[in-house]
DNA sequence: TCATTAAATTGTT
DNA sequence: AACAATTTAATGA
């Protein structure tokens, strides 16, 4: 077991590979001598199904972002009984606020599948965020995007008819800027998105089925791809 | 690399 | 919730 204090980040992680680096959407904004730190920094861990990236409470150590995989976003709010769910794809990073405010996490952060998850520093990301512009419009537009996402989580939240909120938290899912990992085939089981979303996975079936026969996405094996985008994000059901 | 087997995922009842 | 059909992943020659 790992020390309380501690993440799986922390205590059986590696350096990023070739190709890891590359899927992170912010490095190429750095100039050579920032991104050798960061690359020098980072640390990379491969999670199980189920396994905590970070647990609330604890104080923060690292910036994340999901190289590859499938994370879910908790929040009980302070008594238990609100409870978000939000869907992390490949290409997010997360914990930016926790992380400026150097205070500690405010959401349980769970695989929901096999995943590869990136971490640099608190020390280095405020270093970047001293030093480097771009850095600093990168973090700046995904406080804003996010913003933006738990707004319509709400209107997600309040509607009724689940073909709705299928299509709805699907665009959520496929957002090019907050979530460029994620391209044009979003990895998502039919039992992943039913959990999210919080419906059986048949009647996720049947949601997918009505989206695809309105050619706005395709349900593939293990997967769904976008076709309009638009589409989805304004979905209402008898329209 | 290919064939076989096991596991995962989907579509349907 | 249970089932059969389909797809992928894993195994070993």
């Amino acid at each position: 077991m790992t020390p309380a204090s501690t993440t799986a980040l922390a205590s059986r992680s590696r350096a990023a590979s070739r190709d890891e680096l590359q899927s992170i959407p912010w490095l190429d904004r750095l100039d050579a001598a920032e991104r050798e730190r960061v690359i020098a920094d980072m640390r990379v861990v491969n999670v199980k199904p189920g396994e905590l990236v970070c647990r609330v409470g604890r104080p923060v150590t690292y910036w994340f972002g999901l190289i590859d995989g499938l994370l879910k976003m908790s929040n009980d709010t302070a008594l238990g009984m609100p409870i978000t769910f939000t869907g992390m794809p490949p290409g997010g990073w997360f914990g930016e606020g926790t992380v400026l405010k150097r205070e500690s996490y405010r959401y349980n952060i769970q695989a929901l599948r096999k995943s590869v998850v990136a971490g640099i520093t608190v020390d280095t990301f405020h270093w970047l965020l001293d030093r480097s512009i771009p850095f600093n419009r990168y973090i700046t537009m995904q406080l804003n995007e996010r913003l933006g996402q738990f707004i319509a989580a709400r209107e997600i939240d309040r509607m009724t008819s689940p073909d709705d909120r299928v299509a709805r938290s699907l665009a959520s899912l496929f957002h090019p800027v907050l979530y460029p990992g994620v391209g044009e085939l979003l990895r998502i089981t039919q039992q992943e998105l039913g959990y999210l979303v919080g419906l059986s996975r048949q009647r996720v079936n049947e949601a997918l089925a009505a989206l695809q026969a309105a050619g706005a996405i395709r349900v593939e094996y293990g997967g769904v791809r976008v076709l309009d985008l638009e589409r989805l994000r304004g979905w209402r059901s008898g329209t």
